[in-house]
DNA sequence: TTGGATCTACCAAAGAATTAGTACTCACAT
DNA sequence: ATGTGAGTACTAATTCTTTGGTAGATCCAA
């Protein structure tokens, strides 16, 4: 299955993820940009067939949830990054990353923490 | 300037990265599908009309360069994944990257390496 | 010089993404 | 009972992406 979100697709399945399972103006409501009640109704209609996010009924209206998880979002996204914009190299993408921003000292420092405490759980079992 | 590539575009300008400037003949023949003369053409046309790409005349036909270069493709794509799947944790973002295949001991020792020797460029100038 | 190969510009068309309109249903407050 | 509002399904329209066709120019070899 290919995990891949359009740029709307994405705002409405961050919403589900960060206020779980929600109705269709719920969604609208958290939205940023204005969109009709439709044009969401629209979107996850679609993503439904797409089979990003799921429904059951509620009353007289549906209640939606994602069935893709932002874990599995990103790293599918990061391995298709890391293929197709930085031929493979996950040390690249790295360094791109480093490069892409405001990223201090305390987090550079946490980024390689967390990269030695991965390195001692291989070490260990 | 927004830098963004869709699938086809990204195989287009990843052949000119890698190539150099090249005419539409050589971009075709370096895409891994089989596309039509015409329809590398056309693609090149409308990345010129974006300005992804430049192009100057060469004997009867052109030669086609990359006006966006890898890096900043990288920084800005990754700035926006880091954002919108991230909600803008880099650390999160670095979690998804060696979860996201198989990133094996040697290669986690050389990122963190890598971070060392950010973080020891930050102490000293 | 003529015929094939190569190149260009312009155009067409199918499919996906995005936005929203229309028409219908149903609960419920007045 | 009725009409108002929220909900749904279906449909429409626009724009972008991707693919390639047509027609015409140009060069080179026989």
């Amino acid at each position: 299955m290919d995990i891949r979100f359009t740029d709307r697709e994405m705002d409405i399945i961050r919403v589900l993820w960060r206020d779980g399972p929600s109705t269709v103006g719920q969604v609208r409501d958290a939205l940023e940009d204005d969109l009709a009640y439709n044009t969401v109704l629209t979107m996850l209609r679609l993503m439904e067939e797409k089979g990003q996010v799921g429904r059951s009924p509620e009353g007289r209206a549906h209640r939606y949830h994602a069935l893709v998880d932002r874990e599995t979002a990103g790293r599918t996204t990061l391995r298709r990054i890391a293929d197709r914009l930085f031929e493979g190299s996950r040390e690249a993408l790295l360094l791109g990353l480093v490069d892409s921003g405001e990223v201090d000292e305390a987090e550079l420092r946490r980024m390689r923490d967390l990269l030695e405490k991965r390195l001692a759980e291989e070490d260990g079992p």
